[in-house]
DNA sequence: CCTAATGTATAGTGAACACTACAGATACCA
DNA sequence: TGGTATCTGTAGTGTTCACTATACATTAGG
């Protein structure tokens, strides 16, 4: 493998470029990419809606970005990377906070009129029936993880004590994980902030509560 | 409007078709385009796709269905008066034993090896972003009508007394809707029916609970 | 200045798409 | 048997797809 030509790589190296320099943001045409990908899909997308929105011409599309294929899994990293630094998570000091947060931030954002409805993730994940297996494997790597993440922080909970001790971490981060699927579909069907938000409330009654109160105590843990 | 050649109106009449008798069953080849269109989505499925699973050619097609679009959408009604009639409903005497059914019902079959996996309606939903609008007003009719029969069983149970009075039942059919519609993703991910179970054994946990017990009717309704 | 290296713009490539013209086949009715 | 109506199979139609060959523009080093 080699770099057909991404950016200089350090300023300490001065590698000093000698062609003709690149007339446009790289970043900011992978934004634009991004934007298209999450409002029609992957297969939805055509190069030209691409190029139309990035604002260049197919061959520096190309030259920067490889093919179709490999300007949407950057996307989806940059999709995934920006969404894992701005959602407020494993702050919150009890696993039960944390996942209302995370449902309750989530509500926002799928209804959000900044940017296409719902998850970039989910839509992409029901579009690309047909496309090639990297790219499926990499959309459902990302999943796992998001369930794997909702999971861990349950059982944090779990050892921390404000999760009852017999808590079925997998089958909850399940549930919970099917709920957020599902509420990207909702808003993409122009579901309304107040009703995500409603389910949310509706969901959050089936965190689990201690039987009686045996032991009550907290263990606070600097996260 | 003028019906191209769906098929003779009524035994009663005796039209007698003049030409060259039909070679395939309309109604097999129907069920063979609903299966791939349930697996490959709508834009994601070919003229080609169809023609070889129904084992005809396209001026066949053509004729007998008008176009892509019209076959998906006989292809959709078909669907629907299908799963409205094999899935058990309103026949449970309570309206949460009618919506854990349901929701057991959809766990078996959304990850049945009998036929794609998932929903026909949750996949064609996500996947047809840039379709036609008749195709996406459809669509959408159908899960609104989907979510309308939800919430009119759970008020029909608030009238019978076995929901507590002040049940919100449109925030109740939300969360259930929502669930259902992800429940679809995750049978498509890979989700097993045991995990599917798990999930709505949890969800069951939100139903209402009347805080004493004021009224032990039970009112039977013929169906 | 010239040469080399790189990016950009025009204008294509072959393939796949939804869809159809046309001729031949097969039915009914006279 | 002939006329007409409908269906079937072959072989296309033009369009759009992802992608690129080629020529020109713009930089750095000499």
């Amino acid at each position: 493998m080699k770099k057909t030509s991404s950016k200089p790589p350090a300023p300490g190296k001065a590698p000093k470029p000698r062609g003709r320099p690149r007339s446009f943001d790289r970043e900011q045409a992978l934004g634009q990419a991004m934007e298209v990908f999450w409002k029609k899909g992957f297969e939805g997308t055509s190069l030209c809606d691409l190029t139309e929105a990035m604002g260049i011409n197919p061959p520096s599309l190309y030259a920067a970005f490889g093919d179709k294929e490999s300007l949407f899994l950057e996307a989806v990293e940059r999709y995934a990377t920006q969404r894992g630094e701005t959602c407020p998570y494993c702050e919150e000091p009890t696993a039960r906070q944390a996942i209302e947060k995370l449902l309750t931030y989530m509500a926002g954002e799928l209804t959000s009129s900044a940017h296409p409805r719902g998850c970039m993730m989910v839509m992409a994940a029901a579009t690309s029936g047909g496309s090639s297996e990297k790219l499926q494997a990499v959309l459902t790597a990302q999943r796992m993880s998001s369930r794997a993440r909702l999971k861990a922080r349950i059982e944090e909970g779990i050892r921390d004590g404000d999760v009852p001790a017999g808590t079925d971490a997998g089958a909850l981060a399940d549930f919970y994980s099917t709920l957020m699927t599902g509420m990207s579909l909702q808003a993409r069907d122009g579901a309304t902030r107040k009703a995500l938000i409603a389910t949310v409330a509706t969901a959050m009654q089936v965190w689990p509560v201690k039987p009686k109160a045996p032991a009550r105590r907290r263990v606070a843990q600097a996260a």
